[in-house]
DNA sequence: AAATTTGGATAAAGCGCTTAATCAATAGTG
DNA sequence: CACTATTGATTAAGCGCTTTATCCAAATTT
C-alpha cells in the first residue's frame, strides 16, 4: 500500500497536523519532533499526495502550455525553454498543440481546467481573445508568449515584431536591394513584422515588389507554403532580387524554390528568414535571419506567471524583448 | 465560487451520488432524473473536478513522457505523435526532457509520481534500468519507446535497429562503395544499428574502414559532434567514401564537414542518416536516410499503456516496427 | 502562590468526489 | 393478497491532505 501522512504519523508518534506542518515548515515545531518526523518519512519512504493537497488549495504545481504544434521547430525550442525553468521552480508544464484549431483550443483548456492547472501559457496562434478573457475572469493566471494583443491588458512576453521586420529591410536595403518580396502566412505577428518591413522600404522610397500572396489556410507545413509562394513570386518577369520571409520554415522553402529554379542563393536571389531557429545554421546556405531570443523568452514568460501567482508583480505585465539580425549566407550584396 | 457537484445536485433536487452516477454512467438512473442533472450542469456551468475524482482512486488521466530533449526534431516529432494519440484518448501528457542525465531522470520520476500519473513512456536514452523495474514493482504502468532493452520483459515499443543497420549499409554496397566509416555516439541503439551494419558489410568480405571514433560525452549537440567526427575521418589518407550516421544529426554534420573540405556530396562522398526526421528534406541535399516510422511510433506506445491500464492486453508485450529506407540525394553511385 | 503567557502539539472539519450499503416504492409472482 | 424482485435514488464513509481552533504544560510575570 502507498504509506501515506498516517503513516508517517504514527512512526513518528505525532499527528498528522504536526507532520503536515513540519511538512510545509508552519506553525511551532520542536526540534526532536521535527527530527523525529523527518526520519520516519526517510524510514517509510514516504512521498507526499499533490493531489491531495491540491485539493485543499494548494497548487497544482502543473502549467498548461497551448502552442501551434510541437513538432515545428520555432515551437519545440520554446517549449524546451519553457520546460526548462518550469524545472528550476519545481513546476511541470503539459503541453497541447493546438495546430491553430479552434475546437482543439476549447477541448484542452476546459482538459486542463478539469485538472485545476495552476495557470495557462499561450504561446502564438491566438487570433480570439474570448478564451483568455474567459479565464482571466474566473482568476486563473495566464500569460502569453510570442504573440502580441495592444491594446489588451494581459501578462504578455512578445518581441518586437515590428522591429524585427523593420531591421530585415534595413539589412536587404543595405546590401542594395531595390526589388523585394514578402513571403508570410497570415497571422498577426506576421503583419505587425511585414507593417515593420514596409515602413522601413518606405523610408528610403522603396515598396514591396510584389502583391503580398497568403496562402488561403494555414497549412502545416510551412516549408511548403514558403516554396509555393516562392515559386509563383519567381514566374513573374523583372522577379524580385530578395525576398523577406516572416518564419525560417517559410525562407527554407523559398531558398528551395530558388534552387529548384536554377538560381544561386544568394548570389541571384537573397533571402531573410525570422526566428533564428536551430534548422536556420543547418540548411545550406546557412540562413540570414532575424533573432527571436527563444532562452529568455521562454523563461521570462516563466516567470512572469510565477510571479503572478504570488502576487508579486502587477498583474498584466508586458515584456518586450528586441530580435536582431543574425547574418549567415543567405544573403549577399546585389 | 467554483460550481461543484453540491451545487448541481440542488439544482436538479438529487443527491450527489446521483449527480456522480449520471456523470460516470453508473448505478440506475430514470431517465428523467438524468435529464434534469444534466440540465444542471448545463445551467450552472458546471466542470468535475479531476483531482478530487483522483483522489478518490480514479485516474488523473495524464500521462509523464521523459525524453533526452525536447528541441531535439526526432523527440519533439515523437513527443507530437504521443501526444496526439493521447488526447485523442482523453489523457494529457507531461513532458520532461532529461539531458541523457540520471539525476533529471531521478528528479522527474520523483516530481511525477507524486502528482500521481497514471503512467510513464521513457523515450530512449535510458541505460540504468533499475528505475524502470523500480516502478514496476509499484505497480505504474510503464512503457518504453525507441529504445529497446532485450532481456527484460518491459511494455515497448521498439525499431528494429539492427535491420535498420542493415538495410543503410545494403544500400551503400548495393552503391558500390566499399570504403565506409560510421558516425555515432556510444548508446544502445547505435551500439545495434552498427552490429547490423558490420554483419551486412561482412556478408560481403567487407569492414568499416575506420575505428568507430565515439566522442566521450555525449554531447547535447550531435551535429557538432558530426562535424568533428567526420573531419578527423575525412584528414586521414585513403579516405572512406561514404559514412553512415547513426541519427539525422550527426548525418547533418558529417555533410557539413565534408562541404567545408571541400567535397561534394554525394559526388565525393555518400552519407546516410538515421531517423528521417523533418530536417532530413530540409538539408541539402535532401538526406537518404533510415526511416523510423515516428507516428506509428507514438500511437502505439500509448495504445500500449493504454491497453495496459485496462488491464486489456497481457503485460510486457514487445511491439517491433521495421525501419525502411528512404532514398533522397545524399548517396550515390561510386 | 496565583495569574498570565507561550511553545508545542492535537482534534476535527472540510476540500469535491466515488462507492458500498441501504432504503423506498413500484412491479412481478404464485 | 402477502411476498419477493427490481428499479431508482439516498446516506454516509472515506480518499490524503491542510488548517483553524483548542488544549496542555511549562515558563514567566505579578
Amino acid at each position: 500500500m502507498k504509506v501515506t501522512i498516517y503513516d508517517v504519523a504514527k512512526e513518528a508518534n505525532v499527528s498528522i497536523a504536526t507532520v503536515s506542518n513540519v511538512i510545509n515548515k508552519k506553525g511551532r515545531i520542536g526540534e526532536k519532533t521535527r527530527k523525529r518526523v523527518f526520519e520516519a518519512m526517510e524510514e517509510l519512504n514516504y512521498e507526499p499526495n499533490v493531489i491531495a493537497s491540491a485539493l485543499m488549495g494548494k497548487q497544482t504545481k502543473t502549467i498548461g502550455l497551448l502552442i501551434p504544434d510541437l513538432a515545428n521547430p520555432f515551437f519545440s525550442e520554446l517549449a524546451r525553454s519553457i520546460e526548462d525553468r518550469s524545472h528550476e521552480l519545481g513546476y511541470n508544464i503539459v503541453i497541447c498543440s493546438t495546430d491553430y484549431q479552434e475546437d482543439k483550443e476549447d477541448k484542452y483548456i476546459g482538459l486542463l481546467k478539469q485538472k485545476r492547472v495552476d495557470g495557462f501559457i499561450f504561446a502564438s496562434g491566438f487570433e480570439k481573445l474570448s478564451r483568455v478573457e474567459e479565464l482571466m475572469k474566473e482568476d486563473i493566471p495566464i500569460a502569453i508568449v510570442a504573440r502580441d494583443y495592444p491594446n489588451f491588458s494581459v501578462n504578455a512576453v512578445v518581441i518586437d515584431d515590428y522591429m524585427g521586420g523593420y531591421i530585415a529591410a534595413e539589412h536587404l536595403i543595405e546590401k542594395g536591394h531595390k526589388k523585394i518580396s514578402v513571403v508570410a502566412v497570415d497571422i498577426y505577428s506576421n503583419r505587425e513584422r511585414i507593417r515593420g518591413f514596409n515602413d522601413a522600404l518606405s523610408k528610403h522610397h522603396l515598396q514591396i515588389a510584389q502583391e503580398i500572396d497568403f496562402i488561403g489556410e494555414i497549412e502545416k507545413n510551412h516549408m511548403d507554403v514558403g516554396r509555393k509562394v516562392a515559386e509563383r513570386y519567381l514566374q513573374c518577369e523583372d522577379r524580385a532580387t530578395a525576398m523577406f520571409a516572416c518564419n525560417d520554415l517559410l525562407a527554407i522553402g523559398a531558398i528551395q524554390a530558388a534552387k529548384q529554379a536554377g538560381l544561386k542563393v544568394p548570389k541571384d536571389l537573397s533571402v531573410v528568414g525570422f526566428d533564428n531557429t536551430n534548422i536556420a545554421s543547418i540548411v545550406d546556405p546557412p540562413l540570414t535571419t532575424v533573432s527571436q531570443p527563444i532562452q529568455l523568452m521562454g523563461r521570462e514568460v516563466m516567470d512572469l506567471i510565477i510571479s503572478v501567482f504570488k502576487g508579486e508583480r502587477e498583474d498584466n505585465v508586458r515584456v518586450t524583448l528586441t530580435p536582431t539580425l543574425v547574418e549567415r549566407e543567405s544573403t549577399s550584396e546585389l
